[in-house]
DNA sequence: ATGGTTGAACCTCAA
């Protein structure tokens, strides 16, 4: 069977509920990682969600960050939070195992310190940050499993990826240590979906709000679907799902998807 | 264009 996996930052779990049921309802993804839920446990539309037939793996905080995994197939494994610092109270990456009939996947969901400026403290946050997780994709390739690290990376990977690649080096989300650092996971041997099958096109999945970043077409491609080998092998299709950002009241951000045959 | 918009919560911060 194809298994269906997308990422989106939804920027407000309860303020985009209507367009995720929607999506859900249109696109049936049979797993979704969601980051930027500014939402804990107690205020989670779980009834909206499930009740289409999603089971809901939550690691939520008030106001900022949050991360949830949706999915169709039964969750087990749970985990909140990325290894390499306890004392990082940020609710930024939750990971678990869906178990389908004669096959198993890991999935993660990321969402990626943005840095504010890179003379900011953000910004090294950012950085250990990213140097966290390529010390935990390396431990997780050993498992020789089908992996996808969904999310919003906040690092738009090659001059493809953005809109200006001349006025915005240097700048949050294209400078070169931030580059260095999400080519440092990369080369581990984990594969972008979306760039595996469209090596040369350039597509968005992020506009910023200020000065109508959409209409005017000034986006970066931020979010990403990595894949172990054993994933990579698998892969179908890979869209970003650019309708979702053209609705009234959008996230900045559109989802990523993608198709594995298992 | 050193501006601009959005969301959550607070009277501003983060993105």
């Amino acid at each position: 069977m194809t298994v269906k996996i997308a990422t989106w930052n939804v920027n407000s779990i309860r303020l985009r509920i209507a367009h995720l049921t929607d999506w859900l309802r249109n696109s049936a993804p049979d797993i979704v990682l969601l980051q930027e839920l500014k939402a804990t446990s107690e205020v989670f539309p779980y009834m909206e969600i499930e009740e289409l037939g999603y089971n809901v793996a939550l690691f939520g905080q008030k106001s900022y960050n949050g991360v949830a995994i949706l999915s169709k197939l039964p969750l087990s494994d749970i985990k909140n939070g990325l290894p390499g610092d306890d004392g990082d109270a940020e609710a930024r990456y939750i990971e678990a195992i869906a178990s389908g009939k004669g096959f198993a996947l890991r999935v993660a969901s990321i969402y990626v310190p943005n840095g504010q400026s890179p003379d900011s403290d953000k910004f090294q946050y950012k950085l250990r940050f990213l140097e966290r997780l390529r010390a935990h994709v390396e431990s997780l390739l050993r498992f020789e499993e089908v992996l996808v690290i969904g999310g919003d990376y906040n690092v738009a990977p090659d001059p493809i990826d953005v809109y200006d690649p001349q006025g915005l080096d240097g700048t949050t989300c294209f400078h070169p240590l931030e580059r260095a650092a999400l080519r440092a996971i990369t080369h581990l041997g984990v594969y972008d979906a979306f760039r595996i099958l469209h090596p040369e096109k350039q597509v968005f999945s992020w506009w910023d709000y200020r000065g109508n970043g959409f209409d005017a077409g000034k986006g970066m491609r931020i979010d990403h679907l990595l894949l172990s080998p054993q994933a990579a092998d698998r892969l179908e299709s890979c869209e970003i799902v650019h309708s979702l950002r053209e609705l009234e009241k959008p996230s900045d951000h559109a989802p990523v998807m993608c198709g594995l045959a298992l």
